[in-house]
DNA sequence: GTGAAAGCGCTAACAA
DNA sequence: TTGTTAGCGCTTTCAC
């Protein structure tokens, strides 16, 4: 394969018979040129289709026109959707994202916080995981965006969340107003933020509807349980167990749909004898059969915002420093499973 | 949020009053400095926290140590598992990856291109999408290895694959021996070269075995019905349609799952009336209900071979350059929908 | 409106 | 074994 070498501005510099200061100057439109030169200087580089090196530049310019994504599981589809929508959102302004998979693992996102460092990303966005933020790792002062991660107080890391409580509270209401006495939970034990707001949520909603808490009833799993097959196993014990329920809030739609299959496995009516929501709103749960209620999480709404406060602090925007977190709002999806 | 600036190679030999030639022999191991030097010079570093400058690195080698995977949408658990699993492996090995999502897009796949070309990416991935790579939106001469792409004959492009007509021939050949007789495909109609085929290996089947091949049963869907969805549609024509059928090959996991679906809703027992075969081996093929058949495509083998094939590229590590093609066996998963 | 030149942090050729 | 130095491609200050 023959390639043309990469050509650079030394060389359209000395083709448009010009400098290469007056180059950089037309490429970057920083102004003081005139307008025939801009002319002759564009034609060259697209006649040769030149491209910055971008290593000169960021080297330069300190500044990589690079975002760093962290992200628990990007093989999640809750995830990686998040992913997807925040790529295509930066593609947009002309960034290109380093996807970095923790794997929930702690040395790992201390080594990516490192490798983002020295790539000189000019920003970073993390995705749920734990609290404190391995800022430390970092030797330059960029700004932190996070989603669904309450960073450390005396972190300085922005954040924006969807209203767990909210939708842990509006998921056990729809369960109660469809007739459910006895609701079980299913989650996950690990005091990670956002599955413990949607506790106290389901907590409050009970009360606020003079319900029995009944701890038999909170199926809090290990993490390494606290996924389909986990959920399911949950629900198999608690029917084996004769603990008698006739609704199950499960924390996300992947345990919800846990709940359902080992439901129907069990020959429980689905929502006859017990009726079932989910929550994230992820494809699973407008397809499965029947199909399941949840909390719909609206994921452009939580993307836009993060995205573009990340944005605005690259580009060193004003930000009212006071509110540096975003609570977005979530909605009820009544499907077959609770009607 | 106070930071230490970041430290450079220059200070660090001050520090440790040597040259910055030193220094760097020192940190890339380079040889030709003595035990003495080696450790004051790792002490100052560790002390100090430095870490390379990777801009300027890359701008004085030519190499980035990051690596670019273009996918078609990361929102898709089958590419997802592919890029978890190439993330992880170019971690371990000191490489990070840009994932570039085309949305299937050609615009957007060139601008990639061209994208992760100033970025200096020492070697790309490309998973699925059309056979074409815009290669030569590429200025330098970088590997390129393919998974499930076969690329144009004049690239010199790798490529590997799981065996896709013969995971089409046996998919077929599963539902034949398991009793049926008119064995419909739910496919997608773009030449895409994967799906082709798995066709082909559909129709060997229905040869070998004397049936008879019918047309009314080759579902072949446009590229926005290929889904969930569009399956589900196709299945409930069929129906509507009278169009006999016992048996459903569909080309991967999440058409299966529409087709179940739509049984489901029309009271058609699975696998009583109709047996259902899949593609891919996802996770909803296990977890569904009944559970899905369907040919697994052997993951950690299609990404190691990948991967290591892409590694020793970089590396100018001997290829047999006559092999550039790489075919990996496919397996039946016998579940529910064929027992 | 334009050019000369310094320098970002690093590697490697060459010299010692 | 170590140091000096040029230069990767770019931006930006300063002078004209």
């Amino acid at each position: 394969m023959v390639k043309k070498k990469n050509i650079s501005i030394k060389e359209i510099a000395k083709l448009a018979d010009v400098s290469v200061a007056t180059v950089s100057r037309v490429i970057n439109n920083n102004g003081r040129f005139s307008d025939k030169t801009k002319e002759k200087v564009e034609t060259i580089i697209k006649e040769y289709g030149y491209t910055a090196n971008i290593a000169a530049k960021s080297l330069r310019t300190s500044k990589s026109k690079t975002i760093g994504l962290i992200v628990p599981n990007i093989d999640n589809e809750w995830f990686s959707q998040l992913a997807l929508d925040i790529e295509n959102y930066f593609f947009k302004h002309n960034y290109s994202v380093f996807i970095c998979n923790t794997s929930q693992n702690e040395e790992k996102e201390v080594a990516y916080f490192k490798s983002l460092d020295s790539k000189l990303v000019d920003g970073i966005i993390c995705i749920s995981g734990i609290e404190t933020i391995p800022s430390d790792s970092l030797t330059r002062d960029i700004p932190i965006v996070c989603i669904d991660r309450k960073p450390k107080d005396h972190s300085n890391a922005y954040y924006v969340e969807s209203n767990h409580y909210l939708g842990g509270y509006l998921a056990t209401e729809e369960l109660i107003q469809q007739g459910c006495k006895n609701i079980a939970i299913v989650s996950r034990n690990k005091s990670l933020s956002v599955n413990k707001q949607r506790l106290m949520g389901y907590r409050q909603a009970l009360k606020d509807y003079q319900l029995q808490e009944n701890k038999q009833l909170e199926l809090l799993l290990d993490i390494e349980q606290a996924n389909y097959e986990g959920a399911k196993e949950a629900i198999n014990q608690l029917i084996k167990n004769n603990i008698p329920f006739d609704g199950v809030f499960a924390t996300n739609d992947w345990r919800a749909y846990g709940v359902l299959v080992g439901l129907l496995e069990n020959n429980v009516k689905v929502p006859d004898e017990v009726k079932i929501i989910g929550f994230d709103d992820i494809f699973i749960s407008a397809s499965s059969h029947p199909s399941l209620s949840t909390i719909k999480q609206n994921i452009p709404a939580l993307t836009k915002t993060a995205c573009s406060l990340l944005l605005d602090l690259m580009n060193d925007i004003a930000i009212n420093d006071e509110k540096k977190q975003f609570i977005l709002p979530v909605e009820v999806i009544r499907r077959d499973s609770t009607s």
